[in-house]
DNA sequence: CGTCGCTAGTTCACCTTTCAACATTTTAGG
DNA sequence: CCTAAAATGTTGAAAGGTGAACTAGCGACG
């Protein structure tokens, strides 16, 4: 019976799309969380407010906004706080369950996404939408996709 | 004059797109992470590993091991001590520039290496390699060459 | 040669993330 | 009902990351 099976390493070509891959995104993130720096929010900051902004009544559980985003509870809370702290976002008891919170929107917050939201869309556009062609987009998308499906998948597995 | 131009949002092709390359590199760190784990092994120890296994005398010097890893030179530092501590390697004087310092490899350090790297292999095969076509695999890291060109240009700039 | 500026690397203080422990409320089952 | 298990969210300590200040050595130019 074989248990070990000769571990099949990457060809030249992968090895180098991959690195390449890695590459983009570190620096792309690198970029894009430097060219809100400005604006006094990271890139977490900004995933939140757009999530807020795209829920009804610009509120979302706790919870639900924590698997949106893909955090921990834990590191969502702290986050929460200190978006508090900058007046971006408050808290709020939900009615139909006592152990549930809203973080929901304030008016700065939705001030700060209306005027960020387009430097940080043209920086999207400056450092990787703009650079690719459109059925190149396309096809990133159409090969991406099963990926996210099937890490998805793998989420909270042994 | 127009200082002002209407801001050009993503299309719902481009967001969508923008959104699962966000989604996919999240989980795929994610993942790549928890399956070096049980190692007791970061992505970050392993590229340092990594990068000194394939350097001559498995050496560099701290500089280039913070420009070839995208990291600061404050935050190798720190990594560099922790890895000491878990003797996978070792700091060492440089003869020609006594500012100098080599990170080389210790024995143990190879020797992890060696044992985890086909995990890790196995690891990006299942997770991202083997989900791609191989013709899409070329086409996706031309499309990403000149974007990691761009951004490499980008680096430092105010 | 001296000194002024540059590079290498560390350290310090501060911020963020992680992990485990906890309090509270809901839900499911006998 | 009443209790056990599960879900919601927070907290606090420890680990990791950041940026600026600092030490020390190199190097070039008067």
């Amino acid at each position: 019976m074989e248990t070990e099976t000769a571990t099949r390493w990457l060809t030249d070509t992968e090895q180098c799309a991959w690195r390449t891959h890695l590459e983009v995104n570190r620096l792309l993130t690198h970029q894009l969380e430097k060219d809100l720096q400005p604006f006094g929010l990271t890139m977490n900051d900004y995933e939140i407010l757009v999530n807020l902004s795209e829920s009804e009544g610009d509120r979302m559980r706790m919870s639900d906004l924590a698997t949106a985003t893909m955090q921990s509870k834990s590191r969502l809370s702290h986050q929460v706080t200190r978006m508090e702290n900058a007046d971006l976002v408050r808290r709020e008891n939900c009615e139909s369950d006592r152990r549930g919170l809203y973080a929901v929107l304030t008016e700065h917050g939705l001030e700060t996404m209306r005027k960020v939201a387009p430097h940080h869309v043209a920086s999207v556009r400056r450092h990787f939408m703009d650079l690719l062609a459109p059925e190149t987009l396309t096809e990133l998308d159409k090969a991406l996709k099963p990926i996210a499906e099937h890490l998805r998948g793998q989420r909270g597995r042994p």
